[in-house]
DNA sequence: CTATTGATGGTC
DNA sequence: ACCATCAATAGG
């Protein structure tokens, strides 16, 4: 069942809580591809210095600024990109970065979807996704299996430390003990949080 | 196992 | 100049 957009319609950090177990469906001409998510990050607003909605409003931000249930593509380093979703209400820049995933369909078993870069080339997603519409075909998301509260683990965002204390929040939410949660630097295999 | 570095392009 | 990353490499 296909999540409607008042699943969007509220603050990032529930959304990205809500977002574990959920399923992400990407229909392209090359097939149907089906991954279940485990690991997301909250990005709740302009006054987050992590979000990139806080160096203000841009063209290339102005999509988080927007209503919620579309899709924030971005590129970064060049060479790989990251998938958000848009929540909370219009005027309120607030996303969900998706980091994580366990291929459910149309992904070889060797195909890895942990960390968002290698997400996005799994699943062929890029800039000429942003700004799509999640509430429909051929990008969308749907209700999976819900996750009890006692295997959601948390912990800081991955990679803003140059966002002083917002660095420091436990806006970063996964699945305790998946395989497809992304390994960010300082720990060889194991979890924290 | 940890630490470091190069690739590569949109954005401001 | 900066980057919400990754893969490859070098070193212990």
């Amino acid at each position: 069942m296909k999540l409607p957009l008042s699943f969007y319609a509220r603050p990032a950090l529930t959304v990205a809580r809500e977002l574990l177990g959920a399923h992400l469906v990407v229909e392209a001409e090359s097939g149907r591809r089906v991954v279940r998510i485990v690991e997301t990050e909250a990005y709740v607003g302009a006054h987050d210095l992590a979000c990139h909605a806080s160096k203000g409003r841009t063209p290339r931000t102005e999509v988080l600024f927007g209503p919620p249930g579309r899709a924030y593509v971005y590129l970064i380093y060049g060479m790989y990109h990251c998938f958000n979703v848009v929540t909370d209400t219009e005027g309120v820049a607030a996303a969900v970065l998706i980091r994580g995933a366990e291929p459910l369909e149309g992904l070889g078993a060797s195909v890895r979807t942990d960390g968002p870069g290698r997400l996005c080339r799994a699943l062929g997603l890029s800039l000429a996704h942003n700004r799509w519409d999640l509430a429909h075909p051929p990008l969308y998301l749907e209700a999976g299996a819900p996750v009890p509260e006692s295997q959601v683990a948390r912990g800081p965002r991955v990679g803003v430390d140059s966002a002083g204390a917002w660095a420091l929040e436990p806006f970063r939410l996964w699945v305790r003990g998946s395989q497809h949660v992304s390994r960010p630097p300082g720990r060889g295999s194991r979890e924290s949080a």
